[in-house]
DNA sequence: CTGAAAGCGCTTACAG
DNA sequence: CTGAAAGCGCTTACAG
C-alpha cells in the first residue's frame, strides 16, 4: 500500500514508554475503570490524537470475537421500498454503534447463498435478510449455528425463524374491497409469478375479497408476469384483461412497479383511468399522489419494518430471548386517491 | 456468543494431521501453486465443506493488511438518486470481490467525519463519498495518508482529488434554455440554500441561460430553501413567485424532490401546469413520466456515475495511477415532457 | 496504578 | 510436497 506508516498501539506504547495494555485501556475509555492516572491518560490521548491514531477494528474484532457489523441482504437496493427500509436499518444500527454491510441478491438464490457466507466470513454479528425464499439450506445452516438473523418482507412460512413482515393478505383484500365497494365488479389482478410468500398472500387476499362479495375469482382474470420481463409483458397482460368479453372495469396491481408500468401502458392505449378501468396498487412510489390519476394504494410502514427488524436482531444478538422466535406482522395503510373514481 | 464452536484452520489441520500452512494454501486455491498433492487437497476441501468451515476474514484481513471492503458514505440511502448509484457501486464492487460498507451522513458534517474514521477503523481499502462538502480537514487527512478515495456528486472544487460528477451547470442551462426556447420569459428558480457545489453550479447555469437570452437574472426570482424544511417552505416560495407583479410563467426546480413537492403545491393552489406556469426539474423520479403533467427533466447517468466511481477507486487502490488525480464530468440528458407545453 | 504475556485466526517467507 | 514459526494489531485475565 501507499499509505504512510500507521501508528499502532505498540508504537504509542513505545514512544511513551508505557505498556500496550495501558494504552489500550485508555483509548477504550476504560482508563478510570482501571485506575490509570489522569496524567497518563491525558498524555496517551493527546499523543494518539496528535498522530492521527486509527485503531484497527479488524484486530479488535478478531480479539473480541465480534465485529460490530451487521449484514443486510436484500433483492435490490435500487428499489425504493428496500432503499427506504435499508435507510432505517442503517440509521438504527448506527445509533447502536453498528455499521452495516449490504449486498443485493438480485433475486438470485445462488448469489444470495454466497452473500450469506461472505457476510459470515466477514464475521458480521447478525444478519437481516429479505430473502429470495429459495435458500432453505442456508437458513437451516444459520439456525443450526444459532447465528442471529431476522428475515423481513420475504420469509419462510414453514420455518421457525424471526421475521417482520406486512400483512400482505389483508392489504390486498383492503384495496380489492375498496374497488368492490365502489361498484366495480370485474376486477383483474396483475401480479408476479408465484414463488414469494408476499405475492402468494396478495393473490389470496384478492381472491378472498371477491369471494366476500360473492364473486367467483376467475383464473383468466389473473395474469402472472415474469419479474425480469414485466416491462414488456404487462402490455399484453392489460390488453388481454380489457379486451373481448371479459373487459375488466378494474385492475389490482400487486406491486408498485407493476402499477406504475401498468399506468404507463393504460395511457399509451388511451384507456381512461378510472373511467374505463379503475386501478389500485399494493405499495406505492412517493410520486403516486401526483401521478395522473393519483393511484390508490396500500402503504407499507417502512419505518416500522426497519426498526422492528433491527430491534429483534439486537435482542437476538444479545441473547436476550434465548431460543424463542420473534415474529411481527405489521398493518398496511389504505390511501385512497383518484384512480378508483367515485361510486358507480 | 451462542454459536457452536467454529472450525478454524487449526482444527482442520489437527484433525487431518497436517499443518495449518497446507490447509491455508489449499483453501485459498493455492494448492497447485504450492504443489500440494491432489489427494491432500481433496481431503482438506471435503473436510472443510463437511464441517461447514467458514474462514475468518477479520483474521485474513489483519494478516494481509487489506479487508476487501470499500466504504460508501452518502447523504441518504433513501434518496432515489443515491440508492440507484449505491446499487451500481455495490454491483460493480461485488464483481471485483469487494463488499461494501455503507453509511448515511444525513448532511451532517460531524457525522460524516465520524463515519470516515469509522470506515478507516474498519480497514476499508477505499472510500467513495458524496460529501456534505464541509469536511476540508478529513479530506486533507485522507490525502495526507494517501488513502484511496473518490468523491461523487459533491466534491471540493478547491482540492485536488479524484471525483466523478455531472455537469450541473450545463444541465440546468439546458432546461432553462428549453423554457426560453418555448417563449417563457419570466422564469423563477426554486433551489436550495447555497453550500453545495452542484447547487451553486445549477444556480449559475440558470443565470447564464437567461443572460444568453438577454434577460437579466433577478434575485427576487430566485428562492433558496432550507433543505430540512423544504416541504413547508416551498408553498410560500411558489406563492411568492406567482403572485403580484412578478408573476412567473415558468419555474426551474433544482432537484427532483423540490420539483415533485412543487408540483403538489401547484396543484393545491390550482395553478395550471404548463398553462399558467411551466416547470422543469434537475434530475427526476422514475414516475416523472406519468405524473400530471409529466415533468421535463435533465437526467443524471446514475449507472455511469457509479461504475466510474468504482473504476477510479480500484485504479487508485491498485496504485495504477500513482499520484495523478482522476476526474470525470458526465453529461446529463434532457428529457422533454409535457410540463413545459408548446411554443407560446 | 501498570505491565508481561497469551490468544484471536489467519498468511507467508523460509527451510527442508 | 509439507511444516514450524513469526507476525498482523488488538484485548484481557492475571500478577504485582
Amino acid at each position: 500500500m501507499l499509505k504512510n506508516k500507521k501508528y499502532s498501539l505498540k508504537d504509542i506504547a513505545n514512544d511513551l514508554n508505557i505498556s500496550k495494555t495501558t494504552v489500550s485501556f485508555v483509548l477504550n475509555n476504560k482508563g478510570d475503570e482501571n485506575k490509570i492516572s489522569a496524567n497518563t491518560q491525558k498524555r496517551i490521548k493527546e499523543y494518539a490524537k496528535k498522530n492521527g491514531y486509527v485503531p484497527n477494528q479488524l484486530a479488535r474484532g478478531l480479539s473480541r470475537g465480534k465485529s460490530e457489523t451487521i449484514g443486510l441482504i436484500i433483492p435490490n437496493i435500487s428499489d425504493t421500498f428496500y432503499s427506504k427500509v435499508a435507510g432505517v436499518i442503517e440509521k438504527e444500527a448506527q445509533e447502536q454503534g453498528y455499521t452495516v454491510l449490504f449486498s443485493s441478491s438480485y433475486e438470485d438464490p445462488k448469489k444470495e447463498g454466497k452473500l450469506i457466507h461472505s457476510m459470515l466470513n466477514r464475521q458480521v454479528d447478525g444478519l437481516i435478510i429479505a430473502s429470495t425464499q429459495q435458500n432453505q439450506k442456508e437458513i437451516d445452516f444459520l439456525k443450526k449455528e444459532k447465528f442471529p438473523f431476522v428475515l423481513f418482507d420475504r420469509y419462510y412460512p414453514d420455518k421457525d425463524t424471526d421475521y417482520v413482515v406486512v400483512d400482505n393478505y389483508l392489504g390486498t383484500k383492503k384495496i380489492t374491497k375498496h374497488l368492490l365497494g365502489l361498484g366495480r365488479k370485474k376486477i383483474g389482478l396483475i401480479t408476479l409469478k408465484p414463488g414469494l410468500e408476499p405475492i402468494a398472500q396478495r393473490l389470496q387476499g384478492y381472491k378472498d375479497a371477491l369471494i366476500d362479495f360473492d364473486i367467483k375469482p376467475e383464473e383468466s382474470h389473473i395474469v402472472e408476469i415474469e419479474r425480469e420481463s414485466y416491462f414488456k409483458e404487462i402490455e399484453n397482460a392489460i390488453i388481454n384483461l380489457v379486451s373481448g368479453e371479459k373487459t375488466m372495469d378494474a385492475i389490482v396491481f400487486s406491486t408498485h412497479y407493476l402499477a406504475s408500468q401498468g399506468l404507463r401502458v393504460l395511457k399509451k392505449l388511451s384507456i381512461s383511468v378510472p373511467k374505463d378501468v379503475a386501478i389500485v396498487s399494493f405499495d406505492e412510489l412517493s410520486a403516486f399522489d401526483i401521478v395522473d390519476p393519483p393511484i390508490t394504494s396500500v402503504i407499507q410502514p417502512t419505518n416500522e419494518i426497519g426498526s422492528t427488524a433491527v430491534n429483534i436482531l439486537l435482542n437476538k444478538m444479545n441473547g436476550a430471548i434465548h431460543g424463542k422466535t420473534e415474529t411481527k406482522v405489521l398493518e398496511t395503510k389504505l390511501e385512497i386517491r383518484a384512480s378508483c373514481g367515485q361510486v358507480l
